[in-house]
DNA sequence: TGCCCTTTTTCCACATCGTGGAAAAGACAA
DNA sequence: TTGTCTTTTCCACGATGTGGAAAAAGGGCA
Protein backbone atom coordinates (compact mmCIF):
# COMPACT_ATOMS: atom_id res chain seq x y z
CA UNK A 1 0.00 0.00 0.00
CA UNK A 2 1.87 2.67 -1.27
CA UNK A 3 1.14 6.45 -0.10
CA UNK A 4 1.57 7.30 -3.69
CA UNK A 5 -1.45 9.23 -3.98
CA UNK A 6 -0.17 12.94 -3.86
CA UNK A 7 -1.26 15.05 -0.26
CA UNK A 8 -4.62 16.54 -1.82
CA UNK A 9 -5.10 20.09 -1.17
CA UNK A 10 -6.12 21.11 2.01
CA UNK A 11 -4.57 17.95 3.72
CA UNK A 12 -2.14 17.55 6.56
CA UNK A 13 0.40 15.70 5.04
CA UNK A 14 2.09 14.23 8.55
CA UNK A 15 -1.60 13.41 9.65
CA UNK A 16 -2.76 11.66 6.23
CA UNK A 17 0.75 9.56 6.48
CA UNK A 18 0.02 8.04 9.76
CA UNK A 19 -3.48 7.29 9.24
CA UNK A 20 -2.27 5.44 6.15
CA UNK A 21 0.09 3.67 8.81
CA UNK A 22 -2.16 3.12 10.89
CA UNK A 23 -4.44 1.19 8.20
CA UNK A 24 -0.81 -0.61 7.14
CA UNK A 25 -0.60 -1.93 10.93
CA UNK A 26 -4.03 -3.27 10.74
CA UNK A 27 -3.39 -4.92 7.05
CA UNK A 28 -0.52 -6.37 8.47
CA UNK A 29 -1.46 -9.38 10.71
CA UNK A 30 0.52 -9.74 13.10
CA UNK A 31 2.18 -6.72 13.60
CA UNK A 32 4.82 -4.76 11.20
CA UNK A 33 8.15 -4.19 11.47
CA UNK A 34 9.36 -0.43 11.36
CA UNK A 35 11.34 -0.85 7.98
CA UNK A 36 8.98 -3.14 6.55
CA UNK A 37 5.81 -0.71 6.65
CA UNK A 38 8.25 2.13 5.59
CA UNK A 39 9.23 0.46 2.28
CA UNK A 40 5.25 -0.40 1.67
CA UNK A 41 4.52 3.35 2.28
CA UNK A 42 7.07 4.62 0.30
CA UNK A 43 8.15 6.78 3.10
CA UNK A 44 11.61 6.94 5.09
CA UNK A 45 12.38 5.29 8.06
CA UNK A 46 13.01 7.81 10.29
CA UNK A 47 9.52 9.76 9.20
CA UNK A 48 8.03 6.70 10.00
CA UNK A 49 9.89 5.77 13.37
CA UNK A 50 8.89 9.24 14.12
CA UNK A 51 5.02 8.88 13.32
CA UNK A 52 4.86 5.53 15.01
CA UNK A 53 6.33 7.09 18.00
CA UNK A 54 3.62 9.65 18.24
CA UNK A 55 1.15 7.87 17.66
CA UNK A 56 2.65 5.44 20.37
CA UNK A 57 2.47 7.77 22.71
CA UNK A 58 -1.31 8.03 22.50
CA UNK A 59 -1.64 4.71 22.57
CA UNK A 60 -2.70 4.19 18.89
CA UNK A 61 0.17 2.33 18.33
CA UNK A 62 2.22 -0.39 20.23
CA UNK A 63 5.55 -1.21 20.07
CA UNK A 64 6.04 -5.33 21.14
CA UNK A 65 8.68 -5.69 23.48
CA UNK A 66 9.53 -9.22 22.52
CA UNK A 67 8.70 -9.58 18.53
CA UNK A 68 10.20 -5.43 17.84
CA UNK A 69 6.93 -5.56 15.95
CA UNK A 70 4.57 -2.46 15.91
CA UNK A 71 0.35 -3.72 15.82
CA UNK A 72 -2.78 -1.67 16.75
CA UNK A 73 -2.85 -0.21 19.91
CA UNK A 74 -6.10 0.10 22.03
CA UNK A 75 -6.43 3.46 22.36
CA UNK A 76 -7.87 2.72 18.27
CA UNK A 77 -9.48 -0.07 19.61
CA UNK A 78 -11.68 1.65 22.37
CA UNK A 79 -12.05 4.65 19.87
CA UNK A 80 -13.02 2.53 16.81
CA UNK A 81 -15.33 0.74 19.47
CA UNK A 82 -17.43 4.37 19.78
CA UNK A 83 -18.58 3.87 16.16
CA UNK A 84 -20.85 1.08 16.84
CA UNK A 85 -22.84 3.39 19.07
CA UNK A 86 -25.60 5.86 18.05
CA UNK A 87 -23.91 8.56 15.89
CA UNK A 88 -23.88 6.06 13.18
CA UNK A 89 -26.95 4.83 13.16
CA UNK A 90 -28.24 7.69 12.63
CA UNK A 91 -26.72 8.39 9.25
CA UNK A 92 -28.39 5.21 7.84
CA UNK A 93 -31.48 5.04 9.41
CA UNK A 94 -32.54 8.26 7.69
CA UNK A 95 -32.92 7.06 4.46
CA UNK A 96 -34.61 4.18 5.38
CA UNK A 97 -36.73 6.66 8.23
CA UNK A 98 -38.30 8.84 5.24
CA UNK A 99 -39.17 5.47 2.93
CA UNK A 100 -41.09 4.41 5.97
CA UNK A 101 -42.66 7.60 6.39
CA UNK A 102 -43.47 7.86 2.51
CA UNK A 103 -45.28 4.27 2.74
CA UNK A 104 -46.79 4.90 6.08
CA UNK A 105 -47.31 8.57 5.13
CA UNK A 106 -46.88 8.39 9.00
CA UNK A 107 -44.20 10.17 11.18
CA UNK A 108 -40.88 8.02 11.70
CA UNK A 109 -38.92 7.44 14.14
CA UNK A 110 -35.54 6.15 15.60
CA UNK A 111 -35.38 5.49 18.94
CA UNK A 112 -32.86 3.83 21.58
CA UNK A 113 -32.34 3.40 25.45
CA UNK A 114 -30.64 5.91 27.53
CA UNK A 115 -30.46 5.69 30.91
CA UNK A 116 -33.66 3.94 31.08
CA UNK A 117 -35.68 5.50 28.76
CA UNK A 118 -36.36 5.70 25.26
CA UNK A 119 -35.12 8.69 23.82
CA UNK A 120 -36.08 9.16 20.09
CA UNK A 121 -33.00 10.34 17.78
CA UNK A 122 -33.78 10.69 14.33
CA UNK A 123 -37.57 11.04 12.87
CA UNK A 124 -38.97 11.57 9.31
CA UNK A 125 -42.03 13.85 9.97
CA UNK A 126 -45.35 13.27 8.48
CA UNK A 127 -46.07 15.07 5.27
CA UNK A 128 -49.83 15.55 6.09
CA UNK A 129 -49.49 15.73 9.95
CA UNK A 130 -47.08 17.49 12.38
CA UNK A 131 -47.39 16.12 15.48
CA UNK A 132 -45.43 13.94 17.13
CA UNK A 133 -45.50 11.04 20.36
CA UNK A 134 -41.82 12.68 20.84
CA UNK A 135 -39.65 15.46 18.80
CA UNK A 136 -36.13 14.24 18.27
CA UNK A 137 -34.55 14.16 21.48
CA UNK A 138 -37.54 13.36 23.42
CA UNK A 139 -37.67 11.11 25.71
CA UNK A 140 -40.72 8.70 27.03
CA UNK A 141 -40.72 5.98 29.89
CA UNK A 142 -39.78 2.91 28.47
CA UNK A 143 -42.83 0.94 29.53
CA UNK A 144 -44.85 3.74 27.75
CA UNK A 145 -43.35 3.64 24.73
CA UNK A 146 -43.42 1.16 21.65
CA UNK A 147 -39.87 1.66 20.66
CA UNK A 148 -38.94 1.04 24.37
CA UNK A 149 -41.22 -2.38 24.73
CA UNK A 150 -39.95 -3.45 21.44
CA UNK A 151 -36.15 -3.22 23.08
CA UNK A 152 -36.97 -4.66 26.08
CA UNK A 153 -38.82 -7.84 24.53
CA UNK A 154 -35.48 -9.05 23.72
CA UNK A 155 -34.38 -8.97 27.02
CA UNK A 156 -34.47 -11.72 29.86
CA UNK A 157 -37.85 -11.43 31.34
CA UNK A 158 -35.74 -11.58 34.87
CA UNK A 159 -34.34 -8.33 33.47
CA UNK A 160 -37.89 -7.20 32.18
CA UNK A 161 -39.39 -7.58 35.61
CA UNK A 162 -36.44 -6.09 37.65
CA UNK A 163 -36.87 -2.80 35.11
CA UNK A 164 -40.67 -2.14 36.65
CA UNK A 165 -39.61 -2.78 40.02
CA UNK A 166 -36.49 -0.37 39.90
CA UNK A 167 -38.49 2.46 37.81
CA UNK A 168 -42.25 1.59 38.43
CA UNK A 169 -45.19 2.09 36.34
CA UNK A 170 -46.30 5.26 34.97
CA UNK A 171 -49.75 5.23 33.88
CA UNK A 172 -50.09 8.56 32.07
CA UNK A 173 -53.25 7.56 30.02
CA UNK A 174 -56.17 5.06 31.12
CA UNK A 175 -54.32 2.61 28.86
CA UNK A 176 -51.08 2.48 30.15
CA UNK A 177 -49.69 -0.53 31.35
CA UNK A 178 -50.48 -0.62 35.02
CA UNK A 179 -49.50 -3.46 36.67
CA UNK A 180 -46.52 -6.48 36.20
CA UNK A 181 -48.71 -8.72 34.81
CA UNK A 182 -49.95 -6.54 31.82
CA UNK A 183 -46.37 -5.66 31.49
CA UNK A 184 -45.40 -9.55 31.12
CA UNK A 185 -48.40 -10.31 28.98
CA UNK A 186 -47.81 -7.20 26.72
CA UNK A 187 -44.04 -8.13 26.59
CA UNK A 188 -44.96 -12.09 25.38
CA UNK A 189 -47.63 -10.74 23.10
CA UNK A 190 -45.00 -8.66 21.46
CA UNK A 191 -42.30 -11.36 21.21
CA UNK A 192 -44.72 -13.56 19.60
CA UNK A 193 -45.86 -10.42 17.11
CA UNK A 194 -42.30 -9.47 16.42
CA UNK A 195 -43.19 -6.04 16.86
CA UNK A 196 -44.63 -3.52 19.51
CA UNK A 197 -47.77 -1.01 20.05
CA UNK A 198 -47.87 1.65 21.87
CA UNK A 199 -52.10 2.00 22.00
CA UNK A 200 -52.46 5.28 23.35
CA UNK A 201 -50.27 4.97 25.93
CA UNK A 202 -48.40 7.81 26.20
CA UNK A 203 -50.26 9.70 25.21
CA UNK A 204 -53.76 9.47 24.06
CA UNK A 205 -55.58 9.87 20.95
CA UNK A 206 -51.65 8.73 19.36
CA UNK A 207 -50.38 5.32 18.47
CA UNK A 208 -47.27 3.83 17.40
CA UNK A 209 -45.88 0.39 15.97
CA UNK A 210 -42.09 -0.45 16.65
CA UNK A 211 -39.89 -3.14 15.93
CA UNK A 212 -35.94 -3.48 17.12
CA UNK A 213 -32.97 -2.63 14.97
CA UNK A 214 -29.95 -5.37 15.89
CA UNK A 215 -26.12 -5.07 16.01
CA UNK A 216 -23.49 -6.36 14.11
CA UNK A 217 -22.79 -8.32 17.05
CA UNK A 218 -26.48 -8.96 18.33
CA UNK A 219 -26.83 -6.38 20.77
CA UNK A 220 -30.94 -4.68 20.41
CA UNK A 221 -29.46 -1.16 19.67
CA UNK A 222 -32.16 0.27 18.41
CA UNK A 223 -35.94 0.74 17.36
CA UNK A 224 -37.86 2.04 14.50
CA UNK A 225 -41.25 3.30 14.70
CA UNK A 226 -44.41 4.43 12.80
CA UNK A 227 -46.59 7.20 14.98
CA UNK A 228 -49.54 9.02 14.62
CA UNK A 229 -53.30 10.03 15.37
CA UNK A 230 -55.48 6.58 16.63
CA UNK A 231 -57.65 8.10 14.01
CA UNK A 232 -55.74 7.12 11.19
CA UNK A 233 -53.42 4.13 12.95
CA UNK A 234 -56.18 2.40 13.62
CA UNK A 235 -56.23 -0.96 15.10
CA UNK A 236 -57.43 -2.80 12.36
CA UNK A 237 -54.25 -1.17 10.02
CA UNK A 238 -51.94 -1.99 13.00
CA UNK A 239 -50.95 -4.94 11.02
CA UNK A 240 -50.03 -3.45 7.60
CA UNK A 241 -48.15 -0.70 9.73
CA UNK A 242 -46.08 -3.30 11.51
CA UNK A 243 -44.73 -5.19 8.41
CA UNK A 244 -43.69 -1.96 6.92
CA UNK A 245 -42.03 -1.15 10.58
CA UNK A 246 -40.61 -4.79 10.78
CA UNK A 247 -38.98 -4.62 7.07
CA UNK A 248 -37.27 -1.59 7.65
CA UNK A 249 -35.88 -2.51 11.03
CA UNK A 250 -34.65 -5.36 9.41
CA UNK A 251 -33.25 -3.10 6.87
CA UNK A 252 -31.26 -1.11 9.03
CA UNK A 253 -30.24 -3.22 10.91
CA UNK A 254 -28.66 -5.09 8.27
CA UNK A 255 -26.96 -1.16 6.98
CA UNK A 256 -25.22 -1.13 10.23
CA UNK A 257 -23.81 -4.16 10.31
CA UNK A 258 -22.94 -4.81 7.02
CA UNK A 259 -21.14 -1.14 6.01
CA UNK A 260 -17.70 -1.69 7.29
CA UNK B 1 -9.80 17.65 27.06
CA UNK B 2 -7.65 20.45 26.83
CA UNK B 3 -4.14 19.40 24.11
CA UNK B 4 -2.31 21.22 27.38
CA UNK B 5 0.55 18.89 27.40
CA UNK B 6 3.35 20.10 25.53
CA UNK B 7 4.07 17.94 22.56
CA UNK B 8 6.88 15.76 23.73
CA UNK B 9 9.96 15.39 22.01
CA UNK B 10 10.10 13.75 18.93
CA UNK B 11 6.65 13.92 18.30
CA UNK B 12 4.77 15.14 15.88
CA UNK B 13 2.51 17.64 16.72
CA UNK B 14 -0.04 17.68 13.82
CA UNK B 15 -0.72 14.00 14.56
CA UNK B 16 -0.64 14.01 17.83
CA UNK B 17 -3.29 16.89 18.06
CA UNK B 18 -5.25 14.65 15.32
CA UNK B 19 -4.90 11.68 17.67
CA UNK B 20 -5.97 13.79 20.47
CA UNK B 21 -8.85 15.04 18.30
CA UNK B 22 -10.35 11.20 17.69
CA UNK B 23 -10.20 10.55 21.48
CA UNK B 24 -12.60 13.92 21.51
CA UNK B 25 -14.80 12.57 19.05
CA UNK B 26 -15.09 9.18 20.76
CA UNK B 27 -15.91 10.48 23.89
CA UNK B 28 -18.50 12.73 22.73
CA UNK B 29 -21.99 10.92 22.81
CA UNK B 30 -23.61 11.69 19.32
CA UNK B 31 -20.87 13.39 17.36
CA UNK B 32 -19.69 17.01 18.62
CA UNK B 33 -19.19 20.16 16.47
CA UNK B 34 -16.28 21.32 14.86
CA UNK B 35 -16.49 25.03 16.84
CA UNK B 36 -16.71 22.95 20.52
CA UNK B 37 -14.16 20.51 19.91
CA UNK B 38 -12.49 23.36 19.10
CA UNK B 39 -12.68 25.25 22.48
CA UNK B 40 -12.42 21.92 24.15
CA UNK B 41 -8.92 21.28 22.84
CA UNK B 42 -7.53 24.59 22.83
CA UNK B 43 -7.06 24.78 19.12
CA UNK B 44 -8.30 27.46 16.73
CA UNK B 45 -10.97 26.51 14.47
CA UNK B 46 -8.95 25.98 11.28
CA UNK B 47 -6.53 24.23 12.45
CA UNK B 48 -9.33 21.70 14.13
CA UNK B 49 -11.35 21.92 10.44
CA UNK B 50 -7.82 21.01 8.48
CA UNK B 51 -7.54 18.18 10.73
CA UNK B 52 -10.69 16.35 10.28
CA UNK B 53 -10.95 17.19 6.44
CA UNK B 54 -7.76 15.20 6.72
CA UNK B 55 -9.16 12.46 8.55
CA UNK B 56 -12.84 12.30 7.18
CA UNK B 57 -10.52 11.62 3.80
CA UNK B 58 -9.27 8.54 5.12
CA UNK B 59 -12.63 7.40 6.52
CA UNK B 60 -11.40 7.92 10.30
CA UNK B 61 -13.54 10.92 10.98
CA UNK B 62 -16.91 11.28 9.65
CA UNK B 63 -19.28 14.31 9.11
CA UNK B 64 -23.01 14.13 9.50
CA UNK B 65 -24.81 15.77 6.77
CA UNK B 66 -27.80 16.74 8.69
CA UNK B 67 -26.23 17.42 12.30
CA UNK B 68 -23.30 18.72 10.62
CA UNK B 69 -21.82 16.70 13.79
CA UNK B 70 -18.54 14.98 13.16
CA UNK B 71 -18.46 11.48 14.40
CA UNK B 72 -15.60 8.28 15.01
CA UNK B 73 -15.63 6.59 11.29
CA UNK B 74 -15.66 3.34 9.71
CA UNK B 75 -12.24 3.54 8.87
CA UNK B 76 -11.11 3.78 12.84
CA UNK B 77 -13.41 1.11 13.60
CA UNK B 78 -12.42 -1.11 11.20
CA UNK B 79 -8.95 -0.42 11.92
CA UNK B 80 -9.40 -1.05 15.59
CA UNK B 81 -11.08 -3.77 15.42
CA UNK B 82 -7.75 -5.48 14.18
CA UNK B 83 -6.36 -4.67 17.36
CA UNK B 84 -7.42 -8.27 18.42
CA UNK B 85 -5.57 -10.99 16.54
CA UNK B 86 -7.95 -12.02 19.56
CA UNK B 87 -11.12 -11.66 16.99
CA UNK B 88 -11.34 -15.06 17.22
CA UNK B 89 -11.79 -14.93 20.51
CA UNK B 90 -14.11 -12.18 21.00
CA UNK B 91 -16.83 -13.61 18.35
CA UNK B 92 -17.47 -16.44 20.72
CA UNK B 93 -17.20 -14.91 23.55
CA UNK B 94 -20.00 -12.42 22.27
CA UNK B 95 -22.88 -14.81 23.37
CA UNK B 96 -21.33 -16.09 26.26
CA UNK B 97 -20.67 -12.36 27.86
CA UNK B 98 -24.08 -11.43 27.03
CA UNK B 99 -25.38 -14.88 28.52
CA UNK B 100 -23.15 -13.88 31.48
CA UNK B 101 -24.28 -10.34 32.13
CA UNK B 102 -28.08 -11.90 31.80
CA UNK B 103 -27.71 -14.54 34.95
CA UNK B 104 -25.61 -11.75 36.96
CA UNK B 105 -27.61 -8.35 35.76
CA UNK B 106 -23.58 -7.01 36.16
CA UNK B 107 -21.50 -5.95 33.49
CA UNK B 108 -19.30 -9.05 32.17
CA UNK B 109 -15.94 -8.88 30.59
CA UNK B 110 -13.25 -10.77 28.28
CA UNK B 111 -9.74 -9.52 28.67
CA UNK B 112 -6.57 -10.75 27.76
CA UNK B 113 -3.05 -9.73 28.61
CA UNK B 114 -1.11 -7.18 26.17
CA UNK B 115 2.54 -6.22 27.22
CA UNK B 116 2.35 -7.28 30.83
CA UNK B 117 -1.76 -5.47 31.43
CA UNK B 118 -5.16 -6.20 31.44
CA UNK B 119 -7.13 -5.03 28.51
CA UNK B 120 -10.45 -5.60 28.29
CA UNK B 121 -11.49 -6.65 24.57
CA UNK B 122 -15.25 -7.03 24.48
CA UNK B 123 -18.11 -6.50 26.87
CA UNK B 124 -21.48 -7.04 27.79
CA UNK B 125 -22.78 -4.01 29.99
CA UNK B 126 -25.28 -4.57 33.20
CA UNK B 127 -28.68 -2.66 31.53
CA UNK B 128 -29.09 -1.33 35.14
CA UNK B 129 -25.80 -0.04 36.06
CA UNK B 130 -23.95 1.65 33.30
CA UNK B 131 -20.58 1.75 35.05
CA UNK B 132 -17.46 -0.86 34.19
CA UNK B 133 -13.74 -0.64 36.09
CA UNK B 134 -12.30 -0.57 32.06
CA UNK B 135 -14.15 0.46 29.17
CA UNK B 136 -13.58 -2.11 25.88
CA UNK B 137 -9.75 -1.30 25.30
CA UNK B 138 -9.01 -0.43 28.81
CA UNK B 139 -5.98 -1.62 30.41
CA UNK B 140 -5.55 -2.53 33.89
CA UNK B 141 -2.46 -3.30 35.98
CA UNK B 142 -2.52 -7.16 35.61
CA UNK B 143 -1.97 -7.46 39.47
CA UNK B 144 -5.25 -5.16 40.13
CA UNK B 145 -7.15 -7.26 38.27
CA UNK B 146 -9.14 -10.26 38.44
CA UNK B 147 -8.94 -11.32 34.89
CA UNK B 148 -5.22 -10.61 35.32
CA UNK B 149 -4.78 -12.18 38.40
CA UNK B 150 -6.69 -15.44 36.83
CA UNK B 151 -4.56 -15.56 33.69
CA UNK B 152 -1.03 -15.46 35.95
CA UNK B 153 -2.17 -17.90 38.51
CA UNK B 154 -1.81 -20.64 35.80
CA UNK B 155 2.05 -19.41 35.60
CA UNK B 156 4.67 -20.76 37.46
CA UNK B 157 5.70 -19.60 40.59
CA UNK B 158 8.68 -18.47 39.45
CA UNK B 159 7.12 -16.23 36.66
CA UNK B 160 4.75 -14.48 38.80
CA UNK B 161 7.83 -13.54 41.22
CA UNK B 162 9.75 -12.38 38.00
CA UNK B 163 6.77 -10.35 36.96
CA UNK B 164 6.35 -8.63 40.17
CA UNK B 165 9.93 -7.84 40.59
CA UNK B 166 10.25 -6.30 36.51
CA UNK B 167 6.85 -3.97 37.14
CA UNK B 168 6.34 -3.84 40.52
CA UNK B 169 3.32 -2.76 42.50
CA UNK B 170 1.13 -0.07 42.00
CA UNK B 171 -1.04 -0.50 44.76
CA UNK B 172 -4.63 1.80 44.10
CA UNK B 173 -6.65 1.06 46.91
CA UNK B 174 -5.35 0.84 50.22
CA UNK B 175 -6.80 -2.97 49.53
CA UNK B 176 -4.05 -3.98 46.63
CA UNK B 177 -1.92 -6.42 46.88
CA UNK B 178 1.44 -4.47 48.32
CA UNK B 179 3.95 -7.32 48.76
CA UNK B 180 5.44 -10.13 47.11
CA UNK B 181 3.96 -12.29 49.82
CA UNK B 182 0.79 -11.12 49.39
CA UNK B 183 0.77 -11.67 46.13
CA UNK B 184 1.55 -15.08 46.17
CA UNK B 185 -0.62 -15.91 48.83
CA UNK B 186 -3.67 -14.28 46.54
CA UNK B 187 -2.04 -16.57 43.59
CA UNK B 188 -2.48 -19.87 45.93
CA UNK B 189 -5.90 -18.61 46.72
CA UNK B 190 -6.76 -18.34 43.32
CA UNK B 191 -5.29 -22.16 42.56
CA UNK B 192 -7.53 -23.00 44.91
CA UNK B 193 -11.02 -21.72 44.12
CA UNK B 194 -10.22 -21.64 40.62
CA UNK B 195 -11.43 -17.96 40.23
CA UNK B 196 -9.89 -15.01 41.32
CA UNK B 197 -11.35 -11.82 43.12
CA UNK B 198 -10.69 -8.22 42.93
CA UNK B 199 -11.92 -6.58 45.89
CA UNK B 200 -11.98 -3.15 45.12
CA UNK B 201 -7.91 -3.53 44.49
CA UNK B 202 -8.15 -1.07 41.41
CA UNK B 203 -11.37 1.41 42.14
CA UNK B 204 -12.59 1.49 45.25
CA UNK B 205 -16.36 0.38 45.32
CA UNK B 206 -15.59 -2.12 42.39
CA UNK B 207 -15.60 -5.95 42.71
CA UNK B 208 -14.56 -8.13 40.07
CA UNK B 209 -15.08 -12.34 40.05
CA UNK B 210 -12.92 -13.24 37.02
CA UNK B 211 -11.91 -17.35 35.31
CA UNK B 212 -9.31 -17.89 33.10
CA UNK B 213 -10.11 -18.54 29.43
CA UNK B 214 -8.20 -21.57 28.22
CA UNK B 215 -7.00 -22.01 24.27
CA UNK B 216 -7.05 -25.47 22.47
CA UNK B 217 -3.42 -25.91 23.20
CA UNK B 218 -3.51 -25.35 26.76
CA UNK B 219 -2.44 -21.85 27.02
CA UNK B 220 -4.91 -19.19 29.45
CA UNK B 221 -5.67 -17.19 26.71
CA UNK B 222 -8.02 -14.94 28.35
CA UNK B 223 -10.21 -14.20 31.52
CA UNK B 224 -14.09 -13.58 31.03
CA UNK B 225 -15.19 -12.18 34.44
CA UNK B 226 -18.05 -10.06 36.20
CA UNK B 227 -17.59 -6.88 37.31
CA UNK B 228 -20.21 -4.58 39.57
CA UNK B 229 -20.75 -2.24 42.42
CA UNK B 230 -19.56 -3.52 45.86
CA UNK B 231 -22.55 -2.90 46.95
CA UNK B 232 -24.33 -5.26 44.50
CA UNK B 233 -20.98 -7.78 44.04
CA UNK B 234 -21.28 -8.43 48.09
CA UNK B 235 -18.32 -10.78 49.23
CA UNK B 236 -21.26 -13.23 50.49
CA UNK B 237 -22.65 -13.49 47.12
CA UNK B 238 -19.00 -13.75 45.07
CA UNK B 239 -19.19 -17.80 45.43
CA UNK B 240 -22.19 -17.31 43.41
CA UNK B 241 -21.34 -15.19 40.56
CA UNK B 242 -18.61 -17.66 40.85
CA UNK B 243 -20.56 -19.99 39.79
CA UNK B 244 -21.08 -18.28 36.40
CA UNK B 245 -18.32 -17.09 35.90
CA UNK B 246 -16.19 -20.36 35.80
CA UNK B 247 -19.09 -22.01 33.96
CA UNK B 248 -19.09 -19.66 31.30
CA UNK B 249 -15.46 -19.51 30.91
CA UNK B 250 -15.47 -23.25 30.31
CA UNK B 251 -17.80 -22.90 27.72
CA UNK B 252 -15.71 -20.39 26.01
CA UNK B 253 -12.75 -22.49 26.48
CA UNK B 254 -14.92 -25.50 24.59
CA UNK B 255 -16.31 -23.15 22.03
CA UNK B 256 -12.21 -21.61 20.81
CA UNK B 257 -11.12 -24.90 20.69
CA UNK B 258 -14.24 -26.74 19.12
CA UNK B 259 -14.51 -24.34 16.47
CA UNK B 260 -11.25 -23.70 13.73
C1' DT C 1 34.31 -14.38 22.61
C1' DG C 2 34.54 -11.00 18.41
C1' DC C 3 32.94 -9.71 13.84
C1' DC C 4 29.56 -8.53 10.38
C1' DC C 5 25.19 -7.51 8.84
C1' DT C 6 20.50 -5.76 9.54
C1' DT C 7 17.32 -2.96 11.85
C1' DT C 8 16.17 0.66 14.98
C1' DT C 9 16.97 5.07 17.01
C1' DT C 10 18.87 9.63 17.32
C1' DC C 11 20.47 13.97 15.35
C1' DC C 12 20.29 18.19 12.77
C1' DA C 13 20.20 21.84 8.94
C1' DC C 14 16.97 23.03 5.51
C1' DA C 15 12.76 24.59 3.52
C1' DT C 16 8.46 22.45 3.24
C1' DC C 17 4.46 22.23 5.39
C1' DG C 18 1.33 23.24 8.97
C1' DT C 19 -0.44 27.16 11.31
C1' DG C 20 -3.99 30.40 12.77
C1' DG C 21 -5.89 35.06 11.99
C1' DA C 22 -9.08 37.02 9.23
C1' DA C 23 -12.43 37.24 5.79
C1' DA C 24 -15.98 34.90 3.13
C1' DA C 25 -19.79 31.89 2.83
C1' DG C 26 -23.67 29.55 4.95
C1' DA C 27 -27.34 28.65 8.24
C1' DC C 28 -30.98 29.87 11.14
C1' DA C 29 -34.05 32.89 13.78
C1' DA C 30 -36.42 36.78 14.61
C1' DT D 1 -34.83 41.82 5.41
C1' DT D 2 -30.86 42.09 9.46
C1' DG D 3 -28.13 40.04 13.00
C1' DT D 4 -25.68 36.23 15.10
C1' DC D 5 -24.02 32.12 14.86
C1' DT D 6 -21.01 28.42 12.71
C1' DT D 7 -18.38 26.45 8.98
C1' DT D 8 -15.24 26.95 5.22
C1' DT D 9 -11.63 29.09 2.50
C1' DC D 10 -7.43 31.81 1.95
C1' DC D 11 -2.73 33.13 2.55
C1' DA D 12 1.83 34.99 4.46
C1' DC D 13 4.82 33.64 8.06
C1' DG D 14 7.92 30.84 10.41
C1' DA D 15 7.59 27.03 13.39
C1' DT D 16 7.58 22.40 12.50
C1' DG D 17 8.07 18.20 9.99
C1' DT D 18 11.35 16.16 6.97
C1' DG D 19 14.78 12.67 5.56
C1' DG D 20 19.74 11.75 4.92
C1' DA D 21 23.27 10.19 7.55
C1' DA D 22 25.46 8.57 11.60
C1' DA D 23 25.18 6.17 15.88
C1' DA D 24 23.32 2.50 18.61
C1' DA D 25 21.28 -1.90 19.30
C1' DG D 26 20.44 -6.54 18.08
C1' DG D 27 21.36 -11.19 16.26
C1' DG D 28 23.60 -14.74 13.96
C1' DC D 29 27.66 -17.23 12.97
C1' DA D 30 32.28 -18.92 13.46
Amino acid sequence: MRISEKPGAGVVQSVDRALALLEALAESDGGARLSDVARDLGLPVSTVHRLLTTMQMRGFAHHEPHSGRWVIGHRAFSVGETFAHHANLVGPARPILRALRDMTRETANLGVLESEEAVTIAQAESREIKRAIAPPGGRVPILNSGMGKAIIATWPDEAIRNLVERQGLRPMTSRSLGSLEEVMEEISRVRDMGYAVDNEEFVSGMRCVAAVVWSANGEPVAAISVSGLAARVTVARVPEFAGSVVQKAAELSKAISGAA
